[in-house]
RNA sequence: GGCGAAUUAGCUCAGCUGGUUAGAGCAGCGGAAUCAUAAUCCGUGUGUCCGGGGUUCGAGUCCCUGAUUCGCCA
C-alpha cells in the first residue's frame, strides 16, 4: 500500500476563552482520522494552535486590567488538561501570536502584494475619540433609522428588521465608552479578491472532484458567483492602530486583520513543530504531501474563497489545501448549544465528575457521519448507546471467553483462522476501513456492533459452559478451546478496528491480549496466543453522573464571556456584548416578564440532586418548572407559597422534562439559597415590575 | 424577503443513481440461558416515510406546492 503523508488541522479556537463540547467534537472527529490513518501506516503531521489576535482580546484584556499576552498566556496554559483529557493527540499546538506566524504572515502579505493583490483605498469609518480607536460595527449602537427603536445594533433593526448601515443611526453611540463616534477617514489594505484571475481560479479549485463535499461546494459557489449586491467584493485585510495583531509591512499603524493571520497559524504551528522536530518545514508542505483542514460549518467562507486564493497566489512553497473537511454544531437534547452556560456540555466538568473521555468519543463518533449535519447530543441516547453497544457487545465477548480459558487452559489459545469467515470478520473489515477512511464513523460503528453481534450469537449457540461441565472427552474439550479462541480472537479485530475511536481502552485490551507493540491496522487478523487474567476494560455510565454533568443550576457571579470560536465573532458580531459592562435600557428590563407565581405542587425529582419539580399557579395558566433549590427546601415544605418567576424564559428540555420558567431565589458566596416572596396580598399571575 | 438544507417506528438514525410486503440499534412486550460488569440469545413493529398535488408501469427516493425547523444572504 502506498504510504501518504497528511499535513491535518483542526479550526484554531479564538484564545478570549475555553475550549467548548463544539471544540472538543472537532478535535475528537480528526483525531480519530489521523490515528486510524497513522496505524495504517501513513504519516501524519497533526497540529492545532491558538487564535490570538484581535480586538475582541484585545477589549477583553483591557477589560480585565492585564496585557492581551497575559490573556492569550492563561488560556494557553489551560488548553492541555482539554486535550489530553480527551485524548487527543495533536503533534504539536502553537499559537497566532509567535514569531513563526509574524514572518510566515508578512511573507504571504509580501507575495500577494509583489503579485498585485494588495491595493489600498480611503474609507470612512466610525471612531470613538474617547477610546482613540476605529470602531468595528459590532461596537456601534444606536436609534433605528426607521422605526426609532433604541439600542440596535448598526446593521439591522430587531424591532421592525429594516436593514441599514451604521452611519443610519440616530444618535449613535459606542457601545465601549458612551461616547458619540465620529466619521473618520483612514486607509485600508484590500485583498483583490473579485479579480478575474482569483474567481477563476477558486471556481476550478471548489469543482475539483472529491476535494469538498458537495454541500460545501454550493454554499461556496452561491458566494462566488453572487451578482449585483451580492457580489464577491474585494476583502478588506487591514486594521489601524490600536490593534493586538501583526504590522503589515511598510505601513506604519497597520495591522493585518486577524482573519488574515488565523488560517496562517496552521502553517505557522507546523513550521514551529518542524523546528523542534528536525524537519524541513518547505518540503514537508510539497507533494505528495496533502494539506487537510477539518473545520465547522461556521468558517466555510473563509476556508472556501480567502484561505485558498492567499495560499494559491502568494505560491510555492505554500499550496492549496486538498480538502476541507466540514461538520455541523453539536447540540444538547435537542436544545442549541448556548455558550452563555445552562445548555452545552462543560468538557472540564465531564472529565472532573470522573466521566470516562472515551465514552464521549464513542458516542460522537456513532453520531457522525461525512456530511454537514448537526449532532444532537441526547443524555438517554448516550446511556443506552455506550452501555449497550460498548460494554454489553464489544467488552463483554472478552469478559465472557476469557474465563473458560484462564480457567482451564491457563490462557493459552488455539489460534487458527476459522473465526475469519465464521464471522465474517473480512467483509467487516472492508467495510470498516473504508468507512473511517470517508469519515463516516456512524457507519462504521454500526458494521463494529453487527460483527460483535454474531460473535455473542456464536458462543450463544456453542454455550461454552455447558462444554466446560462436561470436558471429560479431548473432543469437547477441544470444542470448548476453539469457540473461545475464536470469540477472543474476534475481540482482538474489534479492539484493532475500535482503536482509533476508543484508544486507551484498545490499549489496555492489547495488554490482555499479550500483544507486545502498539497496534497497526493489519493486526487484526493475528489471533492472539496467550491472555492475560481479564480485569475491566471499560465502567459502565452511571445515569448519576448524567445527571451531575447537567444540573448546574446556578452560575458563579461574574461568569466570564463565552468561548467563541474565532469565526464565532464574525457571525455574530452585531449581536455580541461588549466586554465592558454596559447599563440596560427600562426597555431591555421590561423584555422580562416576571410573575407572581403560587407553588401549587412541590416534588422531589427522582435522580436529581439539586433540582425539586414545581407546579406552578400564575393565575389561569399552570406551568412546570424545575428549580435548583432542593438542598436548602424540602419540597413538602414549598407547597402553597408564593414567589416569583420569569414567565417568558424560553423553554429548556433537562433530563427530567421541560421546564418552563424560572422562579427567583438568591444566594451568595456561601450555602444557602433563598427563594423571592412577594408582601402578602399579591395574587398569582401579577406582573413585577 | 431571496437562496439552501432538513422533516422516516416511543428515542437515535440507515435507506446509493426511483423497482419486490420500508430497515437497524435502543426502549417496550413475551420467552430462553446463566459463561459474562442484571451483560447475552430467541421471538415480537397496523410506521398517513411532514401535509397536498403531479410525473411514472412503479416514489420515502424525481417535480410543484404548503407547514415546521435550521442555516446563509439581504
Amino acid at each position: 500500500m502506498p504510504q501518504r503523508r497528511l499535513f491535518v488541522t483542526t479550526a484554531l479556537p479564538y484564545a478570549n476563552g475555553s475550549f467548548h463540547i463544539g471544540h472538543i467534537m472537532e478535535y475528537i472527529q480528526a483525531d480519530i482520522w489521523v490515528r486510524f490513518q497513522r496505524m495504517q501506516g501513513n504519516e501524519v503531521h497533526f497540529v492545532g494552535a491558538d487564535d490570538a489576535h484581535g480586538a475582541p482580546i484585545m477589549l477583553k484584556a483591557e477589560a480585565e486590567g492585564i496585557t492581551p499576552e497575559q490573556l492569550i498566556k492563561r488560556i494557553a496554559d489551560e488548553r492541555p488538561r482539554y486535550l489530553k483529557g480527551f485524548h487527543i493527540q495533536f503533534d504539536h499546538w502553537h499559537s497566532t501570536h509567535s514569531d513563526e506566524n509574524t514572518q510566515l504572515s508578512q511573507d504571504i502579505y509580501r507575495r500577494l502584494k509583489a503579485g498585485g493583490f494588495i491595493y489600498s483605498k480611503t474609507i470612512e469609518q466610525f471612531y470613538d475619540p474617547v477610546k482613540g480607536m476605529f470602531l468595528a460595527d459590532r461596537y456601534i449602537k444606536g436609534e433605528c433609522p426607521n422605526c426609532g427603536a433604541k439600542d440596535q445594533y448598526g446593521d439591522a433593526c430587531e424591532n421592525c428588521s429594516s436593514v441599514y448601515s451604521p452611519t443610519d443611526l440616530k444618535n449613535a453611540y459606542s457601545t465601549l465608552s458612551g461616547a458619540k463616534p465620529v466619521l473618520k477617514t483612514s486607509d485600508h489594505y484590500f485583498f483583490r479578491l473579485s479579480d478575474p484571475k482569483c474567481k477563476d481560479f477558486l471556481k476550478e479549485w471548489l469543482e475539483k472532484p472529491g476535494r469538498l463535499q458537495p454541500q460545501v461546494v454550493n454554499k461556496a459557489k452561491e458566494w462566488l458567483e453572487g451578482e449585483g449586491d451580492k457580489a464577491l467584493a474585494d476583502w478588506d485585510i487591514s486594521r489601524d492602530a490600536p490593534y493586538f495583531g501583526i504590522p503589515i509591512p511598510d505601513a506604519p499603524g497597520k495591522y493585518l486583520y486577524v482573519w488574515l493571520d488565523a488560517p496562517i497559524g496552521y502553517l505557522a504551528s507546523l513550521k514551529a513543530y518542524c523546528s523542534k522536530n528536525n524537519l524541513d518545514f518547505e518540503r514537508l508542505l510539497e507533494d505528495p504531501t496533502e494539506q487537510i483542514h477539518f473545520i465547522g460549518k461556521d468558517i466555510i467562507y473563509f476556508h472556501t474563497l480567502f484561505w485558498p486564493a492567499m495560499l494559491h497566489f502568494a505560491g510555492p512553497p505554500y499550496r492549496v489545501p486538498d480538502h476541507v473537511y466540514v461538520h455541523g454544531f453539536i447540540g444538547v437534547s435537542g436544545e442549541k448549544m448556548s455558550k452563555s452556560r445552562g445548555t452545552g456540555i462543560d468538557p472540564l466538568r465531564y472529565l472532573d465528575i470522573g466521566m470516562n473521555p472515551e465514552w464521549l468519543r464513542y458516542y460522537i463518533a456513532a453520531k457522525l457521519n461525512a456530511n454537514v449535519e448537526d449532532v444532537d447530543f441526547n443524555p438517554d441516547d448516550f446511556l443506552a448507546r455506550v452501555n449497550s453497544d460498548l460494554i454489553g457487545k464489544y467488552v463483554n465477548i472478552a469478559s465472557r471467553a476469557s474465563g473458560f480459558l484462564r480457567k482451564f487452559f491457563g490462557g493459552e489459545l488455539k489460534p487458527d483462522s476459522s473465526w475469519i469467515a465464521e464471522f465474517g470478520a473480512l467483509e467487516t473489515e472492508r467495510d470498516i476501513r473504508e468507512a473511517l477512511e470517508a469519515r463516516e464513523f456512524g457507519r462504521a460503528i454500526r458494521t463494529a456492533m453487527a460483527f460483535a453481534d454474531r460473535v455473542n450469537q456464536y458462543f450463544d449457540a456453542q454455550q461454552p459452559w455447558a462444554l466446560a461441565k462436561k470436558q471429560e472427552t479431548s473432543y469437547v474439550r477441544m470444542d470448548l478451546l476453539t469457540a473461545c479462541s475464536n470469540c477472543i480472537a474476534a475481540f482482538n479485530a474489534l479492539t484493532v478496528w475500535l482503536a482509533p475511536i476508543v484508544p486507551s481502552t484498545a490499549e489496555k485490551a492489547r495488554l490482555f491480549l499479550g500483544q507486545d507493540k502498539p497496534f497497526a491496522w493489519d493486526d487484526w487478523k493475528i489471533a492472539p496466543r496467550q491472555i492475560e487474567k481479564y480485569e475491566h476494560l471499560m465502567t459502565r455510565v452511571d445515569e448519576k453522573q448524567l445527571n451531575a454533568l447537567f444540573d448546574i443550576p446556578e452560575p458563579p457571579a461574574g461568569a466570564a464571556p463565552s468561548p467563541q470560536r474565532h469565526a464565532e465573532h464574525q457571525q455574530h458580531e452585531t449581536k455580541k456584548e461588549s466586554t465592558v459592562s454596559e447599563h440596560i435600557s427600562i426597555d431591555d428590563f421590561s423584555k422580562i416578564d416576571l410573575r407572581v407565581a403560587k407553588i401549587t405542587r412541590a416534588e422531589a425529582v427522582e435522580g436529581a440532586d439539586k433540582l425539586v419539580k414545581l407546579t406552578l399557579d400564575l393565575g389561569g395558566e399552570t406551568r412546570t418548572v424545575f428549580a435548583g433549590v432542593k438542598s436548602a427546601y424540602a419540597p413538602e415544605s414549598l407547597n402553597g407559597r408564593l414567589t416569583v418567576v420569569v414567565a417568558n424564559l424560553a423553554p429548556r428540555r433537562m433530563r427530567f422534562g421541560v421546564s418552563e420558567g424560572m422562579v427567583l431565589a438568591a444566594s451568595g458566596e456561601g450555602p444557602g439559597i433563598f427563594l423571592i416572596a412577594p408582601d402578602s396580598g399579591a395574587l398569582p399571575g401579577m406582573r413585577v415590575k
